[in-house]
DNA sequence: TGGAACACGTGACTTG
DNA sequence: CAAGTCACGTGTTCCA
């Protein structure tokens, strides 16, 4: 016998029943509000509760998919810390017909998309990845309570509104701040609130900017040990986005120093410590440093020397 | 027969053909590039763009999943308008094995998750469901870019990430007007630019990041010239975050020491130098060091301490 | 090794 | 109907 649980659970005796918990739009109102009860550490759960508490058909465009209600009421937000699932014994509901697979495509109840396939494999990622999917979409919900403006409930429009909502901000935060040049203790707030102006994502896709990065000297100390001497231009950022690129490799990093050589250039040099990974050479940890920092948006000037 | 149309495109005769199509890192780097020319109304299809241009393996995090250099060299967005399609005849690369779907689940080739299922159905959805989930996935990358701090490349993460940002910035700018009072103008805009001004983003969940900062001790040697020692915690990405947060202050650093006190901490004590702003006090200066690093995602253990 | 994350193809469903 | 979106369960991959 290939499969070793009962898959189908939503082929219950009453299909009917599962789909009227996803389809119900006003009756049993008060019954995930009472499930809010149970759920501690009020996060942004405490956001679609009020939010949709408010609303009883919690939709905004004018015909929205009814699936959006089933998410909103049938999960709650933040079980990830307490470890608690969300469908644990789903498959208790009826428990006779385990064979439902046969009939396959034409079952007609169940849920939206009930496919048969092979079953077996799964069975227990099902589950889990029934909750990942609720996590996702309750993320995605907690953004859009974010975002003024909403056009559709669709989940790529969201994602688009909120894209455009973002950039929205960070220029309106740019014209506040050029207004304000009068106050000077708000000045340090523009330059790391707003990273789409000249903050992070700047450098990192500019095509101008290039050879960051001098030259980067490794050492192997021992098998585990290695120093990392980093000569890179002295830029705005620069330093910072180096040290991303080493703590990115995953390494221990001990008694970082980082200075001044010359008018235009500063050393940076590193201890890291490397867990196993035996073999490690010097090339291929360059060759790891050099692929990180281009991640962060910093060049080297020669990839190819040693 | 069931199935209308060739579906297990990747079962062609070279199953690694479409994989390599997926991984690949650096060549055809100029293909979509000049297909991004076709595309009209560049909004925030032009930031990707210009982004994956200047680096040819666009992926920041140490390993991230395959998929997504996939989704970002191969896809371009907005296409929808356009009416083009991504995937229009991919079954013609081999089109011999029609009945693919009888050996079923011992394929091992094809792409990450090819399921043989029980065919037959889809097969014009398939494409376009395919160009779905491109399109998602992008939009998704495209929030990515406008995030500053993005602590794992999690699809989950991304929303998490972007979410509290936001609400970040909704406080950021509530003080920023209360402090602005004079500028009757701008106070419109706040009235659509926070849309959960008072009542949900107050009390929502910041659960992940705490206390990474120890202490902040701040000396002045002369009217220009700061010592600052940080002491913080021993974790993934938090040394340079730390970095990032004083170098978006705009301060001149020069000679940063990091090195471990103890096991579970670390100190950074760098020289800054403050070009003008003569009456830069050490409290100032430490304020503005909290403000930077909480826009970091690294909290203060005591905001009060001096 | 088990859990987490992901892409996958598919049926159900809604909307022009 | 055709196009589009969604949730579903599954196999694979990666990592602790």
């Amino acid at each position: 016998q290939r499969h070793t649980c009962q898959t189908w659970y939503d082929l219950s005796p009453t299909p009917a029943h599962l789909r009227s918990l996803f389809m119900e739009s006003d009756n049993n109102g008060g019954f995930w509000a009472s499930d809010l009860a149970f759920a501690d550490d009020g996060a942004q759960r405490h956001q679609s509760s009020s939010f949709f508490h408010g609303h009883p058909s919690p939709i905004f465009s004018p015909m929205p998919p009814p699936e959006y209600s089933a998410i909103l009421d049938s999960l709650e937000m933040d079980w990830a810390e307490n470890g608690m699932e969300l469908w644990p014994e789903e498959p208790q509901g009826g428990g006779d017909n385990g064979d439902a697979e046969q009939n396959g495509e034409e079952s007609g109840g169940g849920k939206r998309g009930a496919v048969p396939a092979a079953g077996g494999g799964g069975c227990k990622n099902l589950l889990t990845e029934r909750n990942r999917r609720m996590r996702l979409n309750q993320q995605l919900l907690a953004l859009r309570l974010l975002v003024p403006c909403i056009s559709k409930m669709d989940k790529r429009s969201i994602l688009i509104d909120a894209t455009e909502y973002l950039q929205g901000i960070h220029k309106k935060i740019e014209t506040m701040e050029k207004e304000m040049s009068a106050g000077a203790s708000i000045t340090c707030l523009n330059s790391n609130l707003s990273p789409s102006s000249e903050g992070v994502s700047q450098d990192v896709h500019e095509p101008t900017i290039s050879h960051n990065i001098f030259e980067i000297d490794i050492e192997k100390l021992n098998d585990r040990l290695f120093t990392v001497k980093v000569v890179f231009k002295r830029a705005k950022r620069v330093q910072a986005q180096i040290q991303r690129a080493l703590e990115s490799l995953g390494f221990d990093i001990s008694n970082t120093m980082i200075h001044p050589t010359d008018q235009h250039m500063m050393l940076s040099t590193s201890f890291i410590h490397v867990k196993k990974q035996k073999h490690l050479t010097e090339d291929s940890l360059k060759k790891q440093i050099v692929e990180a920092a281009l991640n962060y948006g910093i060049v080297v000037d020669n990839d190819g020397q040693i």
